[in-house]
DNA sequence: ATTGATTAGTTAGCTATCTAATCATTATGG
DNA sequence: CCATAATGATTAGATAGCTAACTAATCAAT
């Protein structure tokens, strides 16, 4: 019953954690993660394939990379084969700061994760899941 | 692993799910939760028992009851008994529409929901729950 | 009774997200 | 080969949330 209306101010939450947990490192918990995936990912992704692992719209993402770019943290390359597309590529010092981050970040959730009662992460991913595809189908089939 | 990443789409997704099901009636998803609290709600609540009943903080109420208010669906009524404070009361209209909006959400929430593997819902209030507790622990305890 | 702390609501300004529209480039189909 | 469609990134403008700071009113303590 209350479980639709748990998830924006979780979602908040944990968005809040990681803003504190990175604040350190003078980047807000979205620039974080996109550090964390580009470094995670082996070869420098287009901007859209970026926005589709972290969920969010190609637009939005547009500020974030102009702020880790002034910051010297990530390059757009101009692709050689698609004059409209970028590969995104960290910097020496953006690889550096992104596995610090992923270290910290790893911290925050096991902190947040752990002594939960059995299975109930692995449920909990599955019934997100779920809704995730769901309103996806909604979105596609209805709209 | 995934869980906490799944959050903040998944809570979009909803809300857009909510707005684009209350579009028709001219409010927006929080606008309309706003209305069925006070509906369910007997008395008429100060601002500050209501964003606590939305998880929202009392600034971000203030803009919502102003819509609110100017469409004339509620009304902030000062408190007799101390002159700070405003009672939050329907009025005919905005009961008949918090009406027609609660049976709107319950379907699209029952839409949602229906067909899930068993017991997926109870253990995700819970696991949604306890993240909740841990955040506020942190942020009041760590702070 | 006056001073000081707290509380209710508001305002101002920030962030992150979205959609719709635009521009440049690439792909496609007569 | 050219016209049209589709694609990648961006810009513009909207919304909902936040914190910090402010006003007005109430409470508490000497």
């Amino acid at each position: 019953m209350a479980l639709l209306h748990l998830l924006a101010p979780v979602a908040r939450g944990w968005r809040q954690m990681g803003d504190a947990a990175l604040a350190q490192f003078g980047v807000s918990s979205s620039a974080g993660w996109c550090l964390v995936h580009l470094d995670q990912l082996g070869e420098p992704p287009r901007q859209a394939e970026l926005a589709l692992l972290l969920d969010i719209s190609p637009p939005s993402l547009v500020r974030t990379l102009d702020q880790l770019q002034v910051a010297g943290w990530i390059e757009r390359i101009a692709d050689p084969d698609d004059k409209r597309s970028n590969r995104l590529a960290l910097t020496e010092a953006g690889k550096a700061l992104a596995e610090k981050i992923a270290a910290r970040l790893a911290e925050v959730r096991a902190g947040l994760l752990c002594g939960l009662p059995d299975g109930a992460v692995e449920v909990g991913v599955e019934l997100l899941g779920l809704l995730s595809l769901r309103m996806a189908e909604q979105r596609a089939g209805v709209g």
